[in-house]
DNA sequence: GACCCTAGCTAAACCGGTTTATCTCCGGCT
DNA sequence: AGCCGGAGATAAACCGGTTTAGCTAGGGTC
């Protein structure tokens, strides 16, 4: 340690100085940071996290195929969020297994590689939520869809978003609706089912995982189904205009022979002119990252709900045509 | 270290073990992974970087106001191609300003935080390549056209790929072209300018900045100019839907009256149908991704030139009009 | 004036590895 | 038999901080 050194003093001595910490006088204090910015000092964030202090970043764990990734711009735009809050770094992984995932919390955890970690896509029973507890790593729960354990968590009300756009679509006189999901495997899919059946009268789900063919080919086949919906409510963006561009094909006319709606406004369906709930994905990166540097920071886990999703009406939902 | 003392042996024969360095004899050694692995150890890279070794992660400093980066596909596009080539962490961090840039790349460095570091938007006579060289940080250069110092580089030509799409314009006939290009500080920027410059007959560059608002704008300016062109070339995808959009409110046709080619494909050229140069980001990502894990492990650095962009033509571009 | 307390600082241990210097055998060569 | 060399292992230093125990001097108390 030269400032210690260059200021005449204990490397213990610098380390409380630099630290803010009580036991050293502030004449001492003084000159140590004088030295210390004169010498361009940087601590050693390695160094510091080896003797059991901060690791000045948070990590991420992304489950999916890199390939499909790409596309899915809600991760990038909730990246970019949770930036704007942090001063320190990200680190991210994408792997492609639950498995591999779970061991990496493991190892970034042992190593003191990561101050806390945000738990994405969150599964019916997810096992991570205990794994933190057990670990005692800080997380938190980003669009879990409610309350986890002892987590803290951010979350849209996915069950009220949807509640109201299906009571859009019946009140613009849609009986007939239909919703192509996501990844059944997501709990967020499941509160959406949920509220989809709750609320519709006469509904129909299809599974689908968000990327494009999905979306068509359920498009397809509810379209050509003996009683096609008048209102298709699709899980994301890009399954969404991939519907409409079906319905296109088929010669079937958006609006006035089906409404659509996307879950997630993006710069598609901006240019789709599709109706999409929009939520701010950006800000939500934000709060899940002020979150998680105050569970870092030893607050008591809290639960953050987002405002709700907003539904943003362009052209592709109408009222019904007499054959709806 | 507790599986010195399981196995019976020290400190220093345990690492020399695990590493597969010589100075242990294979019985020591075996003894010594059985123990390790039945502890289900796992080496603290904390402390291995610490003693100057490997970080295990590579850094990535994006430079961009956060709200903007989110509509950026191809960002992501390229770090999950980055990642499905690498076995470690991507240390991400978002920043406003070059100078913080620097500032980060400096302190990862001395700090053993990462290993190499990836260097995207190159600039005009970038500092940071003079930087990487100084401090002996690996590092490769992604995207920036060319070669740079004594740094590895993955790119793709812009300078023919540009003059290509020129090319293939001139074939249909267009004679008056426009380019709305994006920053001009960047360095691939003005490859492309001069490419394009060099090989229109009748040309025009507008200034952009890749956002919407401002492929809106070029696209109105160059419109209702006095002699509008017959066909523009976007340096990004967004500001070409935007451009096509406008074009449409201003009641001129495309391709009619009005050819239009995005650089970059995405599923938003796909949609809008659009004419798109269309490079494999992802591809691209797992390249550099090689590119630095080599350099890192002490190859010398090498010049990859990725295959050229690919003119994916669809229905935005045709042969001029007779008023073209 | 003896006693205690505390502020201010230092020395040293510690985090979990890697690396170097050293030490001990054991075998081969002359 | 005497010498040399190398393989196999160990102890200790080191990386750059934090943290704890301990020391010292000065001030307050009775």
């Amino acid at each position: 340690m030269d400032i210690a050194a260059a200021a005449g003093v204990s490397k213990g001595a610098v380390s409380l100085a630099l630290n803010g910490r009580s036991g050293v006088s502030d004449a001492t204090r003084a000159r140590v940071l004088e030295v210390a910015s004169s010498l361009g000092y940087r601590p050693s964030v390695t160094a510091r996290a080896l003797s059991s202090a901060s690791a000045d970043a948070v990590g991420l764990v992304l489950v999916r195929p890199p390939r499909a990734l790409g596309d899915e711009a809600f991760f990038f735009q909730l990246i970019a969020g949770m930036q704007s809050e942090m001063s320190s770094a990200l680190l991210l992984q994408v792997v492609s297994s639950r498995d591999a995932e779970i061991e990496l919390y493991r190892r970034w955890w042992a190593e003191h590689r990561v101050d806390g970690v945000f738990l994405v896509d969150l599964l019916v029973d997810d096992p991570r939520v205990e794994l933190m507890s057990s670990l005692g790593l800080p997380a938190v729960v980003v669009g879990g869809a409610g309350h986890h354990g002892s987590l803290a968590s951010v979350w849209a009300d996915d069950y009220a978003a949807m509640t109201s756009v299906v009571e859009y679509l019946k009140s613009l006189g849609h009986r007939r609706i239909a919703r192509v999901a996501g990844l059944s495997s997501l709990l967020h899919t499941v509160r959406r089912d949920q509220a989809f059946l709750a609320s519709v009268v006469d509904g129909v789900i299809v599974a689908g995982d968000y990327t494009a063919e999905a979306g068509a080919v359920a498009t397809r086949r509810l379209l050509e189904s003996g009683e096609a919906p008048s209102a298709i409510v699709y899980d994301n963006d890009v399954m969404a205009v991939a519907g409409a561009e079906v319905a296109g094909g088929l010669g079937v006319s958006v609006p006035d022979e089906l409404s659509i709606v996307a879950w997630d406004d993006s710069v598609l369906c901006q240019h789709g002119r599709l109706t999409a709930l929009s939520r701010d994905t950006f800000a939500f990166g934000a709060r899940a990252a002020r979150a998680l540097l105050a569970v870092v920071d030893g607050a008591s886990p809290t639960d953050v709900e987002d405002v709700l999703p907003e539904l943003v009406v362009r052209g592709s939902t109408g009222a019904p045509s007499a054959r709806g």
